[in-house]
This record gives C-alpha cells, sequence and structure tokens, in this order.
DNA sequence: AGTCTCACG
DNA sequence: ACGTACGTGAGACTC
C-alpha cells in the first residue's frame, strides 16, 4: 500500500496498520476478544489516516455485497502482539479514581507523560476551554490519558488556582500556554502517535488556531456513531453510562449552572483535574472499547473511509468560514420591516383589534374564536393550528388576513432567523462566519449545521434569495457550487434496479415528465406543469416511503385518488414496490438498514406494536437507504476534494456542505480549473466501491455569491 | 423546557 | 380505526 501525504499532512515515518493483527476469519465474539487483546496496546498503533484512496484499506464489508466491489487490498496477515499487553474488560472498567489524576505543573512531567505516550504509540486527548465556539475559545488546558486510570490534566489557562496556588506570589501554579503548545505540538502531529478523543473536530480545531494539525487521530463519537447510529446519541456521558457503567462528573457540577455559571478558566486545578483527566480516561476506555468492535462488526471500512477522514476536512471548512455582508444583510431586514409595519396596520384593521400576530395561540383565538372560520384543525396540545397549510387553505377562501398573515410570518421568519441573526455570527478575529457541522447527530448519516445552521440558507423564494445574495466571495476569487442533480432518484433507480429509470437517468431525460408520462398516459411533449407537479410529488413521496395520506396531503387531493396514483405508479414500476417490502422485511428481520456503502441505519421503532410508530418506522427504514447513500457519496467527495485540488496546486478551498451540494471559494484565475476538477471528483465519487448503474451527474457554477452561482 | 412554525435538502 | 409523507436546526412564544 503506498502512502501519500494529503495538503495538510505530515510525513509517516513508520506506517504501522494497528489492525494488522486481525485474523481475517474470526468469528465475531472470538475476533472481539482477539482484537482487544492484540490490537490495543500495541506499541506504534499509528493508523493510516492519510491515506489517498479511501478504497484502498483492508475488505471487513463482505456482508454487503456492493460495499465490497471495490475493497482492492486483501486482508493483511497476522502478525504477532509484539508489545501488546492484554487489555481485558476489568482493566476497562476498573473504577475511576480522581485523587489518582495528576496535576501536571511544569514541563519535566509533560515531558515525562509525553514520554509514555510515545512508548504506547497512543494517547487520549481532550481539551478544556472557554467556549463551545473553537473559533473563539480560550484554551484552559489539555488532559492526557495513556492508560485506564492513568491521566493528568495540563492546566495553562487557568484564572483559579485553589489550594495549587504559589504563596509567595499568589500566582497560579501552572505552565504558560505557549509552553505546553510547543510541548505538545511534535506528540500530536507524530505519525507514530494514535491521539484518541471524543468529538476530535472540537479538539482539532481548538489546535489548529493554535498551529497544530493533529494527526493521525481516533474519536470515539464516531465508532459509536457507525456502530450504533440510531440507536442512542453519542455524546461522551452517555457512552460512558452504556459502555463503562461510569456516570463523569457532570460538567454543570465543576462550572455550576444558570447565574452562578463560570467560564472552565475559573474552575479551581483540583477539581478541574478531576473532572479533565476522567473525560481523557474515559475516552481512552471507550476507544478501546469500540476500535475492535469495529473489525469485529465489519464497520471499519466505514468508519475509515466515512468518518474519520472526514473529521480534518470538515474542520477546515469550518476553519475557513465564509464571508456574508452584513451591509446588504441590515438593508434587507429595513425593507423587510417596513413591509411588515404596513402588513401589521392592515392585519389589525381585518382583526378588529391589534394583537401579536407571532403568537400561535393569539392569531388562532382571532381566527376560529372570534370569526369561526371554517377548516380549523387542532395541533396534538388541543391549540387552534394555523400553519401555513391551514392559512393557504383560508387565504384560498378568500379570507385576506390569512394571506396577509402568511406574508408577515414570511418576513419575519427571514428576519428572526436570517437578516437579524446572521451579522452575529461573524467572528470578529476572522471577519467570517464559521458553521458547525454535527458529524453524529442524524440517523442516515447526513451531516447537521449549527451555529448558525448553513444548511437551511433560504432560497425558494426571491425574498429568502436576496439573503443568499449575502453570501459573497472576497475580492478577487468567486464562490463556486457544485451540486448533484437528483442524486436521491438516481440512487433509487440502482438500489430498486428500475430499468426504465436508469434509462431516462442514463439519457438525461426530464424524470419528472417521464414519470408523469408512464402514469398518466400523457406525452411528454406539451405536458401540463400541473401534471408534471405530480408526478415529482410521486417521486419524492417515492424516496420517503409514498402513503396516500401524505401524497394527498402534499398535492391537496383526495385520499383516494392519491391512493389511485400510488397504485399506477407500482403497477408501472413494480421494481419499487419489491424494493419497499424487502426493505421493510429486512429491517423487521435485523433491526436496521444499510446503505450501498454498508453503513448502518438502526431502525428502533420498526417492530413497534403501535400500528402508527410502526408505519413511521417502516417509512424511515426505506428511505434511509437512499438518503444515507447520498449522504455517504457527498461524504466520498468532501474526502477527495482536497486532495484533488492540491494535486493541481490549486488554492480554492471548501466552505460549505448542503446534502447535495458543496460550495467553494476561488481566486478568479483558478475557477474553471477547480470547477472541472471538483465537478470530476463528485461524479466519481461512488467509485471504485460501487460502480452505479445510473451516472451522477453534478452542476458546476462559479460567482461573486451563492445566489448567483447556486 | 416544550410547542409551534418554517427555513433547507 | 389510526395517523404518517424522509432528514434536519432555530427563533418566538408560552408555561
Amino acid at each position: 500500500m503506498r502512502l501519500v501525504t494529503l495538503d495538510h499532512a505530515v510525513p509517516v515515518k513508520e506506517p504501522i496498520d494497528e489492525f494488522a493483527v486481525r485474523e481475517p476469519q474470526a468469528a465475531p465474539l472470538i475476533g472481539f476478544l482477539r482484537a482487544m487483546e492484540f490490537n490495543s496496546l500495541t506499541r506504534r498503533a499509528a493508523s493510516h489516516f492519510n491515506i489517498e484512496d479511501p478504497d484502498l484499506i483492508p475488505s471487513d464489508t463482505a456482508a454487503s455485497p456492493a460495499a465490497a466491489q471495490g475493497t482492492a487490498a486483501p486482508a493483511p496477515s497476522a502478525k504477532p502482539g509484539g508489545a501488546g499487553a492484554v487489555m481485558d474488560r476489568a482493566l476497562l472498567t476498573k473504577p475511576i479514581d480522581h485523587d489518582a489524576y495528576e496535576t501536571v505543573t511544569a514541563l519535566p512531567r509533560l515531558s515525562e507523560w509525553i514520554a509514555r505516550a510515545r512508548e504506547l504509540g497512543r494517547v487520549a486527548v481532550d481539551t478544556e476551554t472557554t467556549s463551545l465556539d473553537p473559533m473563539q475559545a480560550g484554551l484552559c488546558g489539555v488532559s492526557l490519558a495513556v492508560m485506564p486510570g492513568e491521566a493528568c490534566y495540563i492546566p495553562c489557562g487557568h484564572r483559579a488556582g485553589g489550594d495549587l496556588v504559589s504563596s509567595s506570589r499568589d500566582a497560579i501554579v501552572q505552565m504558560a500556554e505557549a509552553d505546553v503548545i510547543a510541548a505538545l505540538k511534535p506528540l500530536l502531529e507524530d505519525p507514530g502517535v494514535l491521539k484518541i478523543a471524543q468529538n476530535l473536530k472540537y479538539d482539532y480545531l481548538i489546535f489548529l488556531n493554535r498551529g497544530i494539525r493533529v494527526a493521525p487521530f481516533d474519536d470515539t463519537m464516531l465508532m459509536s456513531y457507525v456502530l450504533e447510529g440510531g440507536l442512542h446519541g453519542h455524546g461522551m456521558d452517555e457512552l460512558s453510562q452504556l459502555h463503562l457503567t461510569h456516570t463523569p462528573i457532570p460538567f454543570d457540577k465543576v462550572a455550576g449552572k444558570g447565574k452562578d455559571k463560570v467560564t472552565f478558566d475559573n474552575v479551581a486545578l483540583k477539581e478541574a483535574t478531576h473532572y479533565a483527566a476522567e473525560d481523557a480516561d474515559v475516552t481512552l476506555r471507550l476507544g478501546l472499547l469500540l476500535k475492535p468492535r469495529l473489525a469485529a462488526e465489519a464497520k471499519r471500512t466505514v468508519y475509515e473511509t466515512l468518518e474519520r477522514p472526514l473529521i480534518s476536512v470538515l474542520a477546515e471548512m469550518e476553519y475557513a468560514g465564509i464571508t456574508i455582508d452584513p451591509d446588504l444583510l441590515r438593508r434587507l431586514s429595513n425593507d423587510f420591516a417596513q413591509i411588515q409595519a404596513r402588513m401589521e396596520t392592515q392585519i389589525h384593521k381585518l382583526a378588529g383589534e391589534t394583537f401579536n400576530i407571532g403568537s400561535p395561540k393569539q392569531l388562532g383565538d382571532i381566527l376560529f374564536g372570534k370569526f369561526s372560520l371554517p377548516g380549523g384543525r387542532k395541533t396534538k396540545t388541543g391549540a387552534w393550528s394555523t400553519d401555513a397549510e391551514i392559512l393557504d387553505d383560508l387565504a384560498a377562501q378568500g379570507h385576506d388576513i390569512a394571506k396577509m398573515v402568511l406574508d408577515w410570518r414570511q418576513l419575519a421568519k427571514l428576519r428572526g432567523t436570517y437578516t437579524d441573526a446572521l451579522p452575529n455570527y461573524i467572528n470578529p478575529r476572522t471577519g467570517r462566519v464559521h458553521t458547525s457541522y454535527a458529524m453524529a447527530s442524524t440517523s442516515t448519516g447526513r451531516l447537521a449545521s449549527t451555529d448558525p445552521n448553513l444548511q437551511n440558507i433560504p432560497i425558494r423564494t426571491e425574498e429568502g434569495r436576496r439573503i443568499r445574495q449575502a453570501f459573497v466571495s472576497p475580492p478577487g476569487a468567486k464562490l463556486i457550487s457544485a451540486d448533484y442533480s437528483q442524486i436521491e432518484l438516481r440512487l433509487l433507480a440502482h438500489i430498486a434496479d428500475i430499468p426504465e429509470l436508469k434509462k431516462a437517468f442514463a439519457e438525461e431525460l426530464d424524470i419528472h415528465a417521464m414519470t408523469a408520462s408512464e402514469i398518466f398516459g400523457v406525452p411528454v411533449k406539451g405536458m401540463p406543469a400541473e401534471v408534471r407537479r405530480r408526478a415529482k410529488a410521486i417521486n419524492f413521496g417515492i424516496v420517503y416511503g409514498i402513503s396516500a395520506f401524505g401524497l394527498a396531503n402534499q398535492l391537496g387531493i383526495a385520499r383516494e385518488e392519491a391512493g389511485d396514483y400510488i397504485k399506477k405508479y407500482f403497477s408501472r414500476f413494480p421494481g419499487i414496490r419489491d424494493y419497499m417490502e424487502e426493505t421493510k422485511q429486512f429491517a423487521r428481520d435485523k433491526g436496521y438498514v444499510e446503505t450501498l456503502f454498508g453503513r448502518r441505519v438502526h431502525i428502533r421503532e420498526i417492530r413497534s406494536t403501535n400500528p402508527s410508530f410502526r408505519g413511521g418506522a417502516e417509512r424511515a427504514a426505506i428511505n434511509a437507504p437512499i438518503q444515507g447513500t447520498a449522504a455517504d457519496i457527498i461524504r466520498r467527495a468532501m474526502v477527495r476534494v482536497p486532495g484533488a485540488l492540491a494535486a493541481q496546486k490549486l488554492t480554492a478551498r471548501m466552505l460549505l456542505q448542503v446534502h447535495d451540494e458543496l460550495v467553494f471559494e476561488a481566486p478568479d484565475a483558478e475557477t474553471a480549473v477547480a470547477e472541472s476538477a471538483i465537478k470530476s471528483v463528485m461524479e466519481k465519487a461512488a467509485l471504485p466501491a460501487i460502480q452505479l448503474s445510473v451516472p451522477l451527474t453534478v452542476e458546476v457554477r462559479a460567482a461573486t455569491n451563492w445566489d448567483a452561482a447556486h
């Protein structure tokens, strides 16, 4: 296997595969114990994180026939465990002793810990900071764990010493941050030392902001996500409870809560050590426990190709951030506010009284109480529902107040969530907006974006698109948007193996028009827009696990009519019904479904006796392989794009991911070359693991703002 | 803290 | 008879 360095990688001086000792044919339980025994404590446990092609790693997904295709390298041969000690469950669950943790306050002791990590070839790492935002956080200290129960905390930014203050100077006994960073950098970048962390992306950014690119690494949160996604959350406290039957010290316990809450730099060193070292200790134990399970449960490829390499890719994206134009947003907000004010006067006039339009309760009371308008529906808590669907109906019946409330609401949404909120996210140091991607929060393998959410920036209305225009490129550069065309329907055609759909995509036909033509018997040429619209809704519905109720609701037609459409669809494409039935059965049997790449999505309520819950679970089971495979494919593209750009000496940077779209920033002179490189990587992203029977098509465009580029 | 509504794919 | 289109996150209001 050839190991190469990527853009931000350090040279691999001793490429040892920590999995190399795994016995390929070991039965799951035996394999688990063996792997635990041999893998966990081998010296020099470097992992090949810097591989050029994520598919060039040993096969472990034989259970997933499709995913096994592309695994080129043979399974590694067994080799002796070497210095590996036996790591048994007793050691991993040995009681936590907070007093056994060391507070490291000077370089000689820190050097000892670093040497110990080097000897073992691995170390668990955790950072304590002053903020959940890693782009603004101050560093309070770093904790390390080398063996279960053997952990330390290295404070370097505390303001409260507690007992650990120097009596002569009343200063806190701690190393300077610069000295800690300088001492840790060689360790954290040492290719021969595996760094284990919980939600590493956070710590990666803390270190990246201080000039360190951590590598190689493992992430316990992501191991858990791959093994047990959909079954439970993947936070450290939950994992500790679940796997170690240990409840870590709650953060509130050391930092307080409510008005007494302080930042971690104000926590006294002794308590800080208890808390921080415990986190590293627990993380190490979780890593030693979960890592062997990845191989034993044939999920190693998913972890190593779709999760682990994405950590640094996402961290670099978040680090880069994106420029927004606050002046444009302010002008928009003012425009919207003026229009809203006029609407408000009108609405109150029609209502015959002033009330808070933003209060669903008050609005419901006016519409359905005071005026007794028809079409009232109650929410599950018994209040009048006033959502857009209800108001649309009222507006269609000629109730102008409903239309006005709808328009008012749209502007309120745009102001509250976007024009007024986004400027507050501009980082004062970088002048840019740095979202955070949650890697383990969805059941399907999608990412989620928070603080702010940049995956739901408006696009569907003209007013909304004006907000998108505020996402801009810096002078001399362009934004490049690249998005997969119809990726989920293409994957449906492949996965359910529907000849007509595959042919339509091969010929790049209008898929919704073709569907309409097939089920309604209307020629594509001269097709009324309404017919195509209905077919489009059906196509979406299929991907969502269609129901007559849902389709009827979406199209505003009778359930019987919707049922007829579905019946027609299934008789025209019987493979779709087969896929749905087989997928439901698979989920019932196994409790999970899988993507083409072997990502497992557990479906918790698939055997529920509650028909409503079970129905929901069945639709989720139908949708997950499609949505999840699309998520896997764009993850693969994201892992490869930075290397592909660097290989052409391009400085273009990936900034955002919006499920089927990637947004880049590139110097003007680079845009054409970058566009074609990006398109090429994205369209080939399923290869070589999966040879899809439909083409993947990516549309790319460059402009000075996101709206124009999309 | 829970509910409702609505922004996105 | 039942209640659902799949997956998210944020802001305002309410209690």
